[in-house]
DNA sequence: GCACTAAATTGAACATCATTCAATTTCGAG
DNA sequence: CTCGAAATTGAATGATGTTCAATTTAGTGC
């Protein structure tokens, strides 16, 4: 279900209509909201099964990372990049509230649990975890819209890693080395069968 | 003209109709959009003015710093409590990237002086100070909403001034010192009887 | 004052969707 | 095979941004 409707992401979430989205799924108009309450609800899911996959990618690409504030380093980066590569996820900036918050829900409980270890280890001086990674999502989600609208160039990608990382309470110099370190591949796109809504009524 | 419309602030944007603006201003639905060609135009010009006025009264508010690094976070601190503080602002936020962009456009060739300047006398460390103070915009806005809508309590404004000052390149402790600097009072809002629109054309 | 024209204004009509819901089909238990 | 509950359908509804032919207003030359 999730896929058929996922390819909204062609459109942009307002140009696609829920006609069209019924269409593609093969069902009536009005099953989808058998599924999903609204539209909205439709592209939080849409968007949250996106971001959930990259997290876990992320996740296993920095397994073996020493360093906590890398792996919030690679996190990071690796947003910026799927964001404004990813010609699906260009499409779904269009709402720049949904995606940073979902952002904030998906990455968030490993992004928070990383600055929080890389703070004991004395590498972040940030006083709120939580506060920092909010505004590290719609700095990332602004950033991300600057490129795809080509209003910035794709080089600004690392200062603004750089900046980020300075933000949560790194100096410049560590974070300059940080944004540098070579970063391992991540894990290919993994788009399952699954075909379940999150809640249904009627 | 703008005044009237203005009074989208009490539904916010979207809640808004064109139809009640338009009674509201005492003038039929389709001039309007003799003067803005969309909905949306008119909700970034409604925006920017108040926006415009309010980056205007940083500016006179700060005159005398000679720190401008602290005129950078006066202002940062200014607008996140406007944002939070006025009932309409936060109709505003319903749309984040207008928000931000036109915080950024508005605000920026304060902002990004005063960042450059600060930069010179060596306060900070960035090296792009049009990308900062993008990510800054939509930082802003993120807890802006956040504390909007209730998930934060409105004391992580100080963090939140705070973690802006860090990722423009102060160490922690100048940034804390900053941030609590005692602020002079903003001059009272201007509302002229202005009622120019941007554009024209039939 | 008047005739005439260009610009501004009007608001009813239109088109587009998100959303609903009564009717129908599907499915599973007995 | 029967019956009832759940799922599905898709035409109808309602709300709203936008358009445009008709009308009013304003300005100019005589």
């Amino acid at each position: 279900m999730q896929a058929g409707l996922s390819v909204m992401s062609e459109k942009g979430i307002d140009a696609a209509t829920m006609q069209e989205i019924a269409e593609r799924a093969d069902v009536g108009a009005g099953t989808v909201y058998s599924y999903f309450k609204s539209k909205d609800e439709l592209a939080v899911s849409v968007i949250e099964r996106v971001m959930h996959d990259l997290a876990l990618r992320i996740a296993e690409a920095t397994e073996a990372f020493a360093d906590a504030a890398q792996v919030y380093a690679y996190g990071v980066r690796t947003v910026i990049e799927a964001a404004t590569g990813d010609l699906r996820w260009r499409q779904l900036l269009n709402r720049p509230e949904v995606i940073a918050e979902a952002m904030y829900r998906c990455h968030g409980p490993f992004a928070i649990r990383d600055l929080e270890k890389a703070a004991r280890a004395g590498r972040f001086t940030f006083s709120d975890a939580r506060l920092t990674f909010k505004l590290a999502c719609y700095a990332i989600v602004g950033v991300s819209l600057a490129i795809a609208q080509q209003e910035m160039a794709a080089d600004v990608i690392e200062p603004a890693v750089v900046r980020l990382l300075c933000m949560a309470g790194l100096s410049e110099g560590d974070a300059r080395e940080l944004a540098r370190r070579p970063r391992p591949p991540l894990a290919p796109e993994a788009r399952p069968i699954a075909l379940d809504g999150p809640q249904a009524g009627h």
